[in-house]
Parts: structure tokens; C-alpha cells; sequence
DNA sequence: CTGAAAGCGCTTACAG
DNA sequence: CTGAAAGCGCTTACAG
């Protein structure tokens, strides 16, 4: 059923019937009512096409997806949580796969020239990312996850990574640690950078130094939580502290332990970056996990409400945002083992 | 720019340009590649909603998900391989979000109705499912991921996990276990169905029966793994085997396992389904783990194929596959205990 | 092989 | 508060 002829089966014009399904302010209450009601009973619904061309907007923001980037158990999250921000509101994400940087700027090319989205979201944002100044000269609104660090002329959710891993690393140089190893993601991401940074800052402050051959830089999996985990106990002078950058990671970390007959908690620490899977629990491991949370379905509701806004014409430099990352202290990090004390410097 | 410009810069008219574009026969090939090649150059692409306006056709597929079904980790990799499936084929995924049935069928109704997507893709189904019947009815094309028990007249892909569980379990009755318990999803879906009726028939096809109270039923947890396996060995004839149905319960059954100082593999056997995570391995873990394996993201990528396929005409009926499970023994899984082996009864 | 023009189903400035 | 009609940017039957 098209407008014509609903508008004919409600005895009133197109206009007015248009007018009414829309929100627009010059109707009769009653008028608005008896359409409503008759969209509902009839189920009319305007094709969304031809509003589309009508009014140049598509009722949806892309989503672009690289493919081989091991983003997996975060994406799910993330996506629930930007859906669900849109959830009645006549908006859509739509989604699209790439295989490299470069089909993926004309992926954006071709979503923004044939009008099929009205804002785009980029995720895994590097320090200087080229994704940005192709948007913003394409004139195609965009909300960052994460940041650059260019000048931030554009909207975007981030969170405190330096300030977490800062805290939970100064954390453990106060129970005594001062072998800290990090287990992250993948080198050239701004998130990656800020953590690392963190861990650095945390030292300098004390006048000490962080070891860098204690940083490894992996896709998020358990194989390679596992395999730097092994690598850094081998060490001879092995980490009695591990930063993990995600649960993942967390898990295979955590199988190395066992393998090598440690215990976590005493005779190593253990402080995870955790995204907050409602199907893996830091809080109910064995020992409980100490985590830096900060739920990634949360981002992605409000960053259904940053893209919404935007679309309403907010500017973009008012739609920036950086959350803070609680620190939850549980059994898998604690004192350095007596043994591996050493003089503070 | 329009086509009206473009086809003014190409120096041809209107028709002649979207004939080019769209790969309709009667143009000369020397034409189609100089429309080509301008398209390239100047970056032209045709407006979506003006497309769809005159063809009557989205170019978009719509996956519906229901929040609060922890559908989360498996999502990911589905959509993965859907989009990828996808690519390069102007044909996007349109995901929205729904918390109850009625909301869903409300969404299929709208989606269809607005001519937003060309078919949409069904989850999780029941034996008998209210969705199929509701969406025949309107005439909009699906393809179920599942299936269910009532007369299969659409296009369906699923996996042969009544034949997978069967197997597992026949391999564990050969070893001489006789206390199976299994830890699956939420009761009333048909795979679930599927994979218990899988036990029971390889138990009753040896005469023997299997113990419904070592059957639990959750979402795909690690802390349903770690609940069921506790309880179940709690029990005062406890199992000497566990079929996990996920990873994610698989990750909290080994954790109840360690906890009750028991060794995999040795005191107790543990075969789970694995979705292939590229994030968590089952070859990787200590003891390896043994599975049955199928790739979701494979599937994804099939039911892509099938989207298209359906979408090209071709008849529902022609579009079902039921594949193979692979069962990958590894160190889980082993003989019976000594301590506990009966005799065949 | 190419083109002029109708039509897809909406929205909205304009008129009343 | 309501309606007639132009226009959004394509595709495609029809004519040549």
C-alpha cells in the first residue's frame, strides 16, 4: 500500500496524511490520531526509499567493518549497544565489509555519494587517521570511537585509557611491583598508545622506568595472551605484574600461569582491560580478576545518541566525550611476591 | 552529483549512462567503459533511495536482533561472514533491534513494508516458529539460520547437530562413559532440541538411556558452565563426561573442573561445540580440547550466497543445506575413569 | 545502439 | 488546518 491510496482509504489528501505520520506541528490532534491509528490497524508504512529522495536523508549510519582486524567479541557489543540506542527511532545501521584501508575510504566514498547513510562511525582510530579529513572534506558526518591525536575538530566517545592503565599500574608499583609487563593491541592504534603511555607515566612519576622489552602488541586472542605471557616469564628477569589488554588475552595469560605453576594473585598480578562481555566474567573466575571496566555496549549507546544529534545539526565539537575507566580490585593482583622485593630505588 | 550532471559531463544522455552502469546488454562496450571509467573519475554514484524508488529493490538484507538473547559472541562472526559474503555486491546488512517477539514481527512488518530490505534472515528458531508463517504471508523473502520441525518449504541452512551430538556421544558410550551430562541453550530452540535428542539416541540405540538431570539449559555462558558443572558433579552419581554446547560454557566448565582439583581429560572428558572463534582455539588450550566444529562465519558466508540466490528468483525450496559437523578429538576426552567404569548393562 | 519521457512514492513550498 | 502539484534522482518501456 502506498500514500495515495491509504490517504484515499482515510478519506483525507497525501498532505495532510504526510503531515500527520511525520510530526509536523499544523494538524488537528484528532487528524494525527485517526491517521496514527489507521497506519497502525492498516500497516502502512512510507516507503522508505522514497522518502529518502524526498528528503535526502537515508535513516541510517554505516558502519564499516575490516575484515582480518580481530575486533570480533567487541563488535558484537559494540553493535548491541548502538542498536539498541536507535532502537524506535527509525534508524538503521547499516552494515559493510572491507579488506584494507583503501576500499574502505571508497566504501565512504560510495555510501555518502549514494546518499544510503547519513553518518558514518569509525572505529580503531590512529593517532593521525586518514579516514578523517577524507570524511570531513566529503562533508559526510562522522563520530569517532577513540581519538586521534590531531587536532579534534570532530565527535567522538573515547575513554581514559592513559588515566586507567596510569592508575592500575601505579597500583602496582605501590604494593611493590616494579616488573610490569602489558599485553595490548595491535601497534599504531591511539588506544594502544595511550595505555602504553600510561604504563610509562606511571613510572616516570616515581622516577622510575618502565621496561619496554615487557610490552607486547598482538590482536586481541587468547593464543596471544598465552604465547607473550610464556615469553615474558621465560625472561630472566620476569614481569611479577601483567597488564592484559583485553579478556581475552586475560585468558590465555591466565592458562600460561597455571602452566608454569604460578599462582595468580600471590605469585603474580594480574590487572585486565575488561569491555564487559555478558558472557565472560572477571568477577566470577578462580581467583576473581582485577579489571579496568568500561562497558563498550554502554559506548555504543551513546554513540547512537552522538549520531543522533549530530543528524539534528549539532556541531560536531560538541559531541566529544572521554569516560572514565574504573579500576575494580580483586584477587588477581596484589602485593609483589616477597621474594622478588627489591629496594625502591 | 546526479545522474542528470554526470550524464551532461559523459556527453550521453540519462538512459544511456544507467544502462552502462548497470550492465544491461545493448550498450556498446567502448561506451560502458568510458561511463565506467567517468564513474571512477569523478566519483559518481547513483542515489540509493532514487534506485530503490524505481526498482522496488533495498539493496539491503535485514538481520533483526533480540537484546537480551546472549546471542553475543556468536553474532560477531555470523555477521562477519554475512558481510563478507556480501562484498562488493551493493548489498548491505541492515541490523536493528528488538526486546520481544511481538516487537520482532512488528520490525518485519515495517522493514517489509517500507520496502527497507529485500528478504531478512531468521535466528535461533523453534520447532514451530511463529516468524516464518508471518513473513510467507507478507511475501517477504528470508532464509532461516536453523530450522524447525514443521514442513520446510523456505530456504534454511543449518548444521547436522542432532548428528554431531549423536557421534560425540556414541565416541564417549565407546569409551565407556555412561554419566554424559550436556550443558546447551535456552530450551525450545531447535538446535537445542536437536543436539539432547542427539544423546538420546545414541544412548537408547545401545540400549541404555541417558540421565535427563544432567541436561542443563541456560544462555552460553561461562558462569552457566561453571554453575552446571559444579552441580552436576555435586551430584552423588556425577558424570564422567560433559558436552559443552559453546566455548564460552566450555571456558566455565574447565574452570569447575580445576576448581574440584579433577584433571580434564583424565578424571573427567569434555567434547564442546566450537563456533571457531579466531579469538579462542581449542587447539590451544591445556589440555587441548575436543570438539565439534563448525564455522559460523562459514555459514554467514553461505547464507549470503543464499540471500542472493533468492533474491535472483530462485525458489526457496532450492536453498537448504544441513552440514556436517567435523568431530576433532584432542585431550579432553578420554577412557572412563578405572574408578568408575560399570559394567555394560 | 541511443534517447525522450513517464513513473516509482514520498515531502513540502505555496496557496487557500 | 488542509490540499494540489512540483520535484527528489533514478529506471525502463517505447520509439527510433
Amino acid at each position: 500500500m502506498n500514500l495515495k491510496e491509504f490517504a484515499r482509504l482515510v478519506g483525507l489528501s497525501q498532505t495532510t496524511v504526510s503531515r500527520a505520520l511525520s510530526g509536523y506541528p499544523e494538524v488537528k490532534p484528532e487528524t494525527r490520531k485517526r491517521v496514527h491509528d489507521e497506519a497502525v490497524r492498516l500497516g502502512y508504512h512510507p516507503n522508505r526509499s522514497a522518502t529518502g529522495l524526498a528528503t535526502g536523508r537515508a535513516g541510517a549510519i554505516g558502519v564499516v567493518v575490516r575484515t582480518g582486524i580481530a575486533f570480533e567479541p567487541i563488535f558484537s557489543e559494540f553493535i548491541g549497544g548502538l542498536v539498541g540506542g536507535l532502537e524506535r527511532q527509525q534508524i538503521e545501521i547499516l552494515v559493510s565489509s572491507v579488506s584494507s584501508l583503501e576500499d574502505e575510504l571508497a566504501t565512504y566514498q560510495r555510501l555518502a555519494a549514494s546518499r544510503r547513510v547519513d553518518a558514518v562511525i569509525i572505529h580503531a582510530p590512529r593517532p593521525v587517521d586518514d579516514r578523517i579529513p577524507f570524511l570531513q572534506q566529503m562533508g559526510t558526518p562522522f563520530i569517532v570511537h577513540g581519538r586521534t591525536e590531531t587536532p579534534k575538530d570532530y565527535a567522538f566517545l573515547d575513554i581514559d585509557n592513559f588515566g586507567a592503565v596510569k592508575r592500575a599500574t601505579s597500583h602496582l608499583l605501590d604494593l611493590g611491583h616494579r616488573r610490569i609487563a602489558s599485553i595490548s593491541g595491535p601497534k599504531g592504534q591511539t588506544y594502544v598508545e595511550h595505555r602504553e603511555r600510561g604504563i610509562e607515566s606511571a613510572f616516570s612519576e616515581r622516577g622510575l622506568q618502565a621496561d619496554p622489552s615487557l610490552f607486547g602488541n598482538d590482536h586481541f586472542t587468547d593464543e596471544a595472551g598465552y604465547r607473550y605471557t610464556r615469553k615474558f616469564l621465560d625472561n630472566a628477569d620476569p614481569p611479577t605484574a601483567v597488564l592484559a589488554g583485553s579478556m581475552m588475552s586475560a585468558l590465555g595469560a591466565m592458562r600460561a600461569i597455571r602452566a608454569l605453576g604460578m599462582t595468580l594473585g600471590r605469585d603474580i598480578s594480574l590487572i585486565v582491560h575488561d569491555d564487559v562481555f555478558p558472557y565472560l566474567n572477571a568477577d566470577n573466575m578462580a581467583p576473581t580478576v582485577s579489571t579496568m571496566r568500561s562497558s563498550i555496549r554502554s559506548a555504543g549507546g551513546r554513540i547512537a545518541k552522538f549520531a543522533l544529534q549530530l543528524l539534528s545539526g549539532a556541531a560536531p565539537e560538541t559531541l566529544q566525550e572521554v569516560w572514565p575507566v574504573e579500576l575494580v580490585l580483586r584477587e588477581s593482583s596484589g602485593p609483589v611476591p616477597q621474594s622478588r622485593k627489591r629496594r625502591a630505588l
